[in-house]
RNA sequence: GUGAGUGUAGCUCAGUUGGUUAGAGCGCCAGUCUGUGGAACUGGAUGUCGUGGGUUCAAACCCCAUCACUCACCCCA
């Protein structure tokens, strides 16, 4: 082994696809791309690059700061990869404004990268789906994307039991604070952070943290009671008219008759990392502790077209990654078999048949779309061929040496039984598309 | 950036209180079998024991450093 050589791993945090991988990530998005097309999305594609500025302002101090891969580039333009979606699909939008109809309806399959620390479910880049309505204020729309999420799930058999859409809402959020617990508007911000981080660490550090804000002892306490609290008693603690109060309860009875509720509930804990969201805030978990991260995250955000425009329109929509989806499906044992396709034909060579021949007879199978190749050396035994093609997975072999080819006949074998046919040159691709899959 | 764990064949791993030439299973290659695969049997190849230093008569094993990977924290899909 020579030192020198370079290494063969992929780059810290991202991975390679080899073939069976991509058997797995196509069967994957294709099942992903059926179900919002089916809700009229419309796919589209934006580079990976986007001037730096397009996250500074709104992504979140983290995503913006440490986690961002920037740089210059030669014209000493300053440059970032992409974090994530939304930003770029709002420039679209953007640039757009007077020529597009809305609402819009709109989808994206792309990777993304964030320089950080690769553990279980969280690596440096990942393929995420993005799905977004633009220009509808309803809570109808918050009603389609939860329902988007839900057929997803049950497009790959999830049961009902194995995931939770966990919803909150900004404005709520803030007036409970604001009005309940009477903090000042300019610390909201910094108790959501420590509440976004409630589930993950100890009673005691919350405590703490919560003190060093400056609440105090029956504050906490009252946050403690909201917590243990479900939605309607919320709400009836809170004295001033909330939009954001009258968005959830419309939502919630919304879930309730269109029978989605079974698949969600209120969480007053979820606030999420992204500054840009306004309203609506939702998270998917995974119901296995095994698989702590959210599968899919996202919301409502009105502000994020008016940082290209002047005017503005709304929006609302969630990422969905592969890497905690993967960890999902497997750990569900929700991912079948037959996604690893095979090949179908082998043509067997011996030596004494002109390599001609295999072609007209390969020719006539690739013009009827039978996936099919020759096998190269002509020298090799026919045994060590039929292992060759039992090891790649091809279904069937045609054998065609000197006997078959002054009788004009082919013998099809079928590899995953020990069965043979002879039949006339010119019915091989007629039997051979008899042969399922 | 902080903390913990792991690094031995292509893969999964064993390797005794430090003791001669480094082990298994799977996989790979060849043969038994010159026009018939999966099974079986026989044989074969493959290691800077992550890297560098130290302790010792002697290191895969002990110590230090370093790198890589994994997990957790932070943040997020």
């Amino acid at each position: 082994m020579n030192k020198d050589n370079l290494p063969v791993r992929s780059y810290k945090g991202t991975r390679d696809f080899y073939p069976m991988d991509m058997c797995y990530r196509n069967w994957y998005f294709s099942k992903v791309r059926e179900v919002v097309e089916g809700f009229c999305y419309e796919e589209y594609h934006t580079p990976l690059l986007e001037p730096y500025e397009v996250y500074a302002a709104k992504s979140g101090d983290e995503v913006a700061g440490e986690q961002l891969y920037c740089f210059e580039d030669k014209g000493g333009r300053k440059i970032a990869i992409r974090p994530e979606l939304t930003p770029s699909v709002a420039r679209l939008v953007a640039a757009r404004l007077e020529e597009l109809t809305f609402p819009l309806r709109w989808y994206s399959i792309a990777n993304v990268m964030r320089y950080e620390k690769p553990q279980k479910g969280r690596l440096r880049e990942h393929w995420q789906v993005n799905v977004d309505i633009f220009g509808a204020d309803e809570i109808e729309a918050e009603l389609e994307i939860i329902s988007i999420i839900s057929r997803i799930m049950h497009t790959f058999q999830a049961k009902p039991d194995m995931f939770r859409i966990k919803i909150n809402n900004r404005k709520f959020f803030t007036d409970v604070l604001t009005d309940v617990l009477k903090v000042k508007n300019t610390d909201v911000k910094t108790i959501s952070r420590i509440v976004d981080k409630k589930a993950k660490m100890s009673q005691e550090k919350y405590y703490d943290w919560l003190k060093e804000t400056g609440l105090t002892q029956d504050k906490i306490e009252l946050l403690d009671k909201i917590f243990s609290s479900n939605l309607e008693e919320i709400i009836r603690m809170i004295h001033i008219d909330s939009k954001g109060a009258n968005e959830l309860s419309r939502l919630f009875q919304l879930l309730d008759e269109t029978g989605l509720l079974r698949y969600c509930e209120f969480d007053f804990s979820i606030v999420r990392g992204f500054d840009y969201y306004t309203g609506t805030v939702f998270e998917v978990y995974d119901t296995s502790p095994e698989n702590r991260r959210s599968l899919f995250g996202g919301g409502r955000y009105d502000n994020l077209v008016s940082m290209f425009k002047q005017r503005n329109i709304s929006g609302i929509g969630f990422g969905l990654g592969d890497v905690t989806f993967q960890h999902f499906l497997e750990g569900n044992d929700l991912i079948p078999d037959k996604i690893y396709k095979s090949q179908q034909v082998l043509i067997a060579r011996f030596p004494d048949v002109p390599v001609s021949e295999y072609f007209k007879l390969a020719e006539d199978l690739w013009s009827v779309h039978v996936k099919t190749s020759i096998y190269f050396s002509a020298h090799d035994k026919l045994g060590k061929q039929l292992k060759f093609a039992e090891k790649k997975g091809y279904s069937l072999v045609i054998i065609l040496g000197v006997d078959e080819l002054k009788e004009n006949k082919i013998t099809i074998k079928y590899l995953d039984s020990t069965t043979q046919v002879t039949v006339k040159r010119d019915e091989c691709a007629g039997k051979i598309k008899e042969f399922p899959g």
